[in-house]
DNA sequence: AATGGTGCCAACCGCGCTATG
DNA sequence: ACATAGCGCGGTTGGCACCAT
């Protein structure tokens, strides 16, 4: 069957899989001490693990690697979080790298969680950092923003074009002095 | 006390990109 | 130039903890 165009990660044969036990932690952690980050398809085998590589990189990158805070994210963090995904979108290892201590996977968790339903109570659609407005007839519903409704509002027109209805949300993130590359880029 | 619903997060899956032979 | 392997990313989900009924 030539349509497999890509094998498995991990052999079939005894791959062990879920949450990880304090033992496996362990063993991932001695060897990472030991020998170093470095291919993690043979990782698992020379570790003594029966896990896929790819178990193991999540693994190590996400909860074991010196570094990592955990915990509640803090005001500043969600503000900042807010920031960046209003310039990068969804690229969290982007947002991620300028949040240090912070992983991809642990701010994509607490986009989703926490910061969208923040947005959405201030008004603002997660998705595009606009403002969401009420629809009439259907009270109290919250819809993305249409240009044609902004009208109603009392504020005068100046401010349409940026769509940042700054009296009810400021914004204070349109002046960021952002850029795609990674932080560690040499200039 | 038992059951059902919801929120949360660690981990998985599949894809695209890059390196390598 | 091409095929393949491996890695990294982002979307998604399984299952646990907690809460309401």
């Amino acid at each position: 069957m030539g349509a497999m165009v890509r094998s498995p990660c991990c052999e079939k044969a005894h791959i062990k899989r879920g949450a990880w036990t304090r033992e496996e932690d362990h063993l991932l952690i001695a060897y990472i001490r030991a020998h170093g980050e470095g291919c993690w398809r043979s990782l698992p085998m020379a570790a003594g693990l029966l896990r896929c590589g790819k178990s193991c990189r999540l693994r190590w990158n996400n909860y074991l690697r010196p570094g990592l805070r955990r915990g509640i994210f803090t005001m500043k963090e969600d503000e900042l979080i807010i920031k960046l995904h209003s310039r990068l979108s969804n690229r969290w290892s982007l947002i991620a790298a300028r949040l240090p201590g912070r992983t991809d996977n642990e701010i994509k968790n607490h986009w989703n969680t926490h910061v969208r339903r923040k947005l959405l109570s201030r008004g603002t659609d997660p998705a595009t950092h606009r403002r969401l407005i009420h629809e009439e007839k259907d009270t109290g519903r919250l819809l993305p923003y249409k240009q044609e409704k902004i009208s109603s509002s009392s504020s005068s027109s100046s401010n349409r074009e940026g769509l940042w209805n700054i009296q009810d949300y400021r914004c204070p993130y349109l002046n960021l002095d952002l850029c795609l590359s990674p932080p560690s880029q040499k200039p």
